[in-house]
DNA sequence: CTGAAAGCGCTTACAG
DNA sequence: CTGAAAGCGCTTACAG
């Protein structure tokens, strides 16, 4: 493997001149800089990049720490991240933790042995002394999820209030019996969103049947399954609030597995507004997130803390919407109703 | 930040021990080594790793070059290899082109530059000399896609007969009227199953009218929109095979919303059997492919090579299957005669 | 504008 | 079982 040294020797120049050419070619004299590079491409050099890094302290490459790859959601996110990151410079490498916690520390401990620049958290199972002792020291931001007083900066859609609005729109329709799928109640989104759904039935004075919640694991089959139980209630409801797309279309499928038709025998309300929400039949009223844009907000964050700069507010909230279709059985003059 | 030279300062042991207490424990006495583990535990210790990197020539970082994050088909491949690599005790990092060529090429410098230790790519853009030339000095696997006589070790199954499988499918329902929406015909992917199509049309001695072959670009919109070109045509295709079940969705909401029933009045058949096509209505024909299998293979046969093993075979081919389901309108009988 | 030299933080062959 | 020393391939402050 050639490197920078025989590069020099056959351009008859020090390998200080051809690391220059590389990277600050405005220092190098025109001819020099033109019989280096001839030399280069004749012989295909490729600098070791691993001894630059390791030389000069940066990889050029952020990290992002995904839950679940194979999540629409979380691929558009990803996409906002990407861009700017790649307008800037930087590479981008994904960690895929599948929810697990001991992947996710894996991929915590590049950032730590300095492979990376920085992170972006697109999940935070670690407890907020770690990720606050890890943000000191390491540029970092968590999008999607907000935790309580942690001191990171944190982009995300106000999820308590997202999920309230939902439950709300039901109530609106005359729902009394709301059900809930919630998503694993170990992750703090989980308790966000339940957290809105149990304000809404409150504060409208209806009684929340303890078997009404369900916990689901984000999947398709945890939402079907789990509304087949309530279905089998002796008492069951007539509307579920699902923690996500893909659970409320589960939802919809058991229903109709059970003979019900939604939205008529059973009204659905998703969350994340995914691609396919507006492919299924019926589609899905759902809240949407501007998942692009919390990615691109989230890398803009990370970009400032990388390059030193100091960011003055910590909370990002970005705006949710309620959107209308099928699956409630809503109609137009409601729409105006729930704008909100 | 704490360097081993610091450490072993602490422990009054020479920075040797240090290392070796980190990568071969044995060779340290138990006493050495518990002292040399607690001031490593005490001061928090993280060794750098580009530096080991750097020192050991091994990044132990595979890496996966992604056409599209987004798909619902990639991610499950990725699954495979992901579970292989880390296994294997390497961390797997995704590139995501966006089916951009010059980002596949940054990717691909990424290896070259030795940021990585091997590469398994899910498109392959480039040409056969440049991934020859790379993969003779770089361990690298192609999988997904499989190029005519590339000297790479490649993972897919036989797209053509795939192709030709589903068309015929439509073939024996009855239709003569068969329309194909391609990918993008410079991938070779989609060149592979149009052939297939072709060739099903041809031995049955079905015309192929040059308007029923529609290029899309792999999204749902586009499987929509050229549905809908489709069926404008004067002389309208009763069926339609699509690259993918994205596409294949896209034509059956093309279907309903020109006030057409699937399947009686437009049967379709999508490729790769995605989630999502057991969800929709109507349940859609398609053709699995084995892709957690597929990524667990490539992943293997990665590891050989960065292993420095020799592999026998370059052509690994996995089982496809037609499954059919209900956007065909087939019936239980016929799933006998479809057997192959 | 260019070169000589030091040094980034590890690992490992060698010697004892 | 342990240490001294060389060296991995770059970059950069310094000198000229």
């Amino acid at each position: 493997m050639m490197k920078m040294s025989d590069v020099a020797k056959l351009a008859n120049v020090s390998p200080a001149t051809v690391s220059r050419v590389l990277s600050n070619p405005e220092l190098v004299s025109k001819e020099t800089r033109q019989k280096v590079l001839d030399v280069i491409n004749e012989v295909n050099y490729k600098p070791h990049i691993v001894a630059r890094q390791f030389r000069t302290k940066e990889t050029k490459i952020i990290l992002v720490v995904v839950p679940d790859i194979t999540s629409a959601f979380f691929s558009k996110v990803l996409r906002g991240i990407e861009h700017v990151a790649v307008n800037n410079g930087y590479q981008v490498i994904l960690g895929d933790t599948e929810n697990d916690i001991e992947r996710e520390k894996e991929y915590i401990n590049l950032l730590l042995q300095k492979q990376a620049d920085g992170m972006v958290l697109l999940t935070a199972r670690l407890n907020k002394t770690n990720l606050e002792e890890i943000s000191e020291h390491f540029p970092m931001v968590l999008a999607c999820e907000y935790m309580d007083g942690l001191n990171v900066p944190t982009v995300s859609i106000d999820n308590i209030s997202s999920a309230r609005k939902a439950t709300e729109h039901l109530i609106k329709l005359g729902h009394t019996k709301i059900a809930h799928i919630t998503g694993p109640i170990n992750v703090i989104l989980s308790r966000d969103r339940m957290r809105g759904y149990q304000q809404a039935m409150m504060s409208h004075e209806l009684d929340i049947d303890s078997a009404y919640i369900q916990e689901g694991d984000f999947s398709f089959e945890s939402g079907y399954n789990q509304t087949l139980k309530l279905l089998a209630l002796e008492n069951p409801p007539t509307a579920v609030f699902a923690f996500n797309d893909e659970m409320a279309m589960g939802a919809i499928k058991a229903a109709k597995d059970s003979g019900l038709k939604a939205p008529e025998d059973l009204a659905v309300v998703g969350f994340d507004n995914v691609k396919m929400s507006s492919v299924i039949e019926p589609n899905l009223t759902t809240i949407n997130q501007p998942k692009y844009e919390i990615g691109k907000k989230a890398m803009e964050l990370l970009l400032k803390l990388i390059n030193g700069e100091s960011i003055n507010k910590k909370k990002f909230v970005m705006k949710d919407e309620l959107i209308i279709r099928e699956s409630c059985g809503s109609n137009p003059d409601l729409k105006e109703q729930t704008k909100m």
